[in-house]
DNA sequence: TCAGATTCAATGCGTTTGCATCTACCTTAA
DNA sequence: TTAAGGTAGATGCAAACGCATTGAATCTGA
């Protein structure tokens, strides 16, 4: 038990030496980091992906996921449409706008990302991404 | 590269599930997640900490980690002093009540963590913190 | 079939955040 | 000694956040 405490609070710490580090590259644009984050989701799903769903992978509020979306919308990089299966709910996805930005950040965040990790072994980093996958899958209690 | 990626991409998402479940739970009393981080870095450091140093542990802003810990000491928990040696500086401690606050909230949680990270075996804790701290000890680029 | 419970997303509101800037202090070197 | 440059932390202000609540649509069981 006090190993899972070390072991959490060295990711704690890994995660917030390298997202100031991300944070402070000159690479985020117009974007903020959490931004970005909301684009680089949608990028991934094809299908028009729901709030609440988007909200799960996103450390935000549903309330400021809301409003962050609405901005988003505003800016005309993220488009809104009513989910004609389920009337409460809203179809989120990506304008050629929104995908031309989160590629446009992207590349260079990602080289970013690889050399930072670059300290790490190919066999670390297959057992960080095994390890944290397994993490991440035990979503429920 | 591609393996940095999704790795970063695994660690991010395990954060993000881990983060979303410890804050749902019910042990948090008066304090956000963010101030309990707070008190946890100052409870781990006998000797009174710097600001800017806190700052590095702590994925705040410089200003917005000032007012916190501004917060804090109104309330009793932190203990502000000016450092004798550099009169800029300020030289950061719990209280006795900061350090009770911290202990109280810190069971449970502690207990939590485990929980969460028990899906692990004790080689993959090992390894997950031997992964996280060689990235974290990697600050500069 | 329809009342109650649940879920989805939006909104009101007070608090907290980040950016830019400021003041005060330390350091260096001429 | 002192002027120039750098660092520590605080503050003004607009933007963004979380909590609580709402309105609307769906689900459930009697």
């Amino acid at each position: 038990m006090p190993r899972a405490n070390e072991a959490w609070e060295s990711l704690m710490k890994a995660y917030a030496v390298l997202m100031k580090q991300f944070n402070a590259e000159d690479v985020w644009g117009e974007l903020t980091m959490r931004e970005y984050d909301v684009l680089y989701q949608l990028s991934k799903c094809d299908s028009p992906l729901r709030m609440s769903e988007l909200n799960r992978h996103v450390l935000l509020s549903q309330p400021a996921l809301s409003r962050m979306v609405d901005r988003l919308a505003d800016r005309g990089l993220v488009d809104r449409c009513p989910d004609p299966g389920d009337r409460r709910g809203v179809r989120l996805s990506l304008t050629p706008a929104g995908r031309e930005t989160q590629r446009a950040i992207g590349r260079p965040h990602a080289r970013s990302v690889a050399r930072a990790l670059s300290v790490l072994t190919p066999q670390e980093l297959d057992q960080l991404a095994a390890i944290t996958g397994k993490l991440a899958g035990n979503e429920e209690r």
